[in-house]
DNA sequence: TCTAAAAAGATAGTAATACTATTATAGAAA
DNA sequence: TTTCTATAATAGTATTACTATCTTTTTAGA
């Protein structure tokens, strides 16, 4: 059986919905594959409209600009990231393999497994990992919130943090550790590859590091 | 006693020493001022020079690029965070009150009580907030971080991670929680502010709340 | 089928940004 | 006094981040 899933990502996130059109998916897709290869900063709808020989004002129609884009390919992710924890936690009963999951999922690449993907795994999840805080670390933070850009990051933060509320009912702060068990598990593969003494990382590679790391912690956590 | 506390920055950090001048000071001072109020996105050398009154050229034969200028500023703070460990950690001897000082320098304003201070305390704080991570999520990290750009966090990151393998020698991950405590005490704060349900803030303040998580979660960690 | 509207895309701009190169000036050394 | 050097001011350029307008294509209704 193969099948695909999509998300409907926050209409406010676009001008044009980009799955409209051929043109609006080569943007996203290859939107991930040159901010991977340039880095947020130094990309450009230039540089991607000569990519996929079209032109900027093209791609203005469908997005309002580049941190608009991000937003756009980051819903995407946490949507799917949630849509995976839901799918993977079938049938799981003991709140500890759960919560096991959860760590494996946040610190390893989309699995191959979860449906025919159009995007590049690897480029996207660097993305994650190098650009994601940059969605919200903004001076506007605030007016995006309320177009509700950030819904799917804090669904995704609200569904760990009631599987760590079944684990560990008492603990007062499941939200907070939900939120920083993601984070960590995006700046600790990030140090662990350019700043590893930073980690406790040996050869190892940072996906497995990461884990081990999140895993033990979380457990001393909670017990 | 009033006294000065100052740190030689990297020298790979400027084209010329800021504290060489008058102008220079100028620079670095009204830099976090205007860092704090526009974002670093916005911020630019051009508006910078119009503030203090002088021009582009003149900031460019100080540093090379705005993103020096953020590297210079926070390994100033990073160095002086450290100093300010070392400096509260001085005749306290369990290692238990050690870190929880340590928490409490992380997820707080720089003290009134650690001598004369040219910057804005607050301006500062919100900068390595919002901003720090910046520094080193860029594409050309591992050019950087050849130049030592780093080493002050480095340095702070080892010094903590030392106190936590003084009270917990067995824990496997000293360095990785030492870099999680202190990007978290920034998320955290972040999210406090901006995101909150991603926290687990009530009505307190974003300093209380992350110092009390942290607080909390290392001690669940390091038992 | 034809026409009209509306959607999409290409072309050509502009203001701001991120620099660089050149020129001018002021102070120190010979 | 002259010359050297350090510093800043002036004036540029290429790129970025857009916008406005025009042309073409698609779609919908008569």
């Amino acid at each position: 059986m193969d099948f695909q899933v999509t998300f409907r990502v926050n209409e406010k996130m676009y001008v044009k919905d980009p799955e409209s059109s051929e043109i609006g998916r080569a943007i996203v897709k290859h939107g991930i594959d040159l901010i991977y290869e340039l880095g947020f900063e130094s990309f450009t709808f230039k540089k991607l409209a000569v990519e996929i020989e079209t032109t900027e004002a093209t791609i203005y129609r469908y997005f309002e600009n580049k941190h608009r884009l991000l937003l756009y390919i980051l819903n995407w992710y946490w949507s799917y990231m949630e849509f995976l924890v839901m799918f993977r936690l079938q049938n799981v009963k003991d709140t500890r393999s759960q919560l096991k999951i959860i760590v494996h999922l946040l610190t390893h690449e989309l699995p191959e497994s979860s449906g025919s993907l159009d995007y590049n795994r690897k480029h996207l999840n660097q993305i994650v990992i190098s650009e994601s805080s940059k969605a919200y670390l903004v001076k506007d933070v605030n007016a995006i919130n309320k177009e509700q850009a950030f819904k799917p990051y804090k669904d995704l933060c609200a569904k760990i943090a009631e599987v760590i509320g079944a684990h560990a009912p008492k603990y007062k702060f499941p939200r907070s550790l939900s939120s920083m068990l993601i984070e960590s598990a995006h700046s600790q593969q990030f140090f662990a590859s350019h700043l590893p003494r930073l980690t406790d990382v040996q050869s190892k590679n940072q996906s497995e590091f990461t884990a081990q790391f999140l895993e033990d912690l979380m457990f001393r956590v909670l017990g």
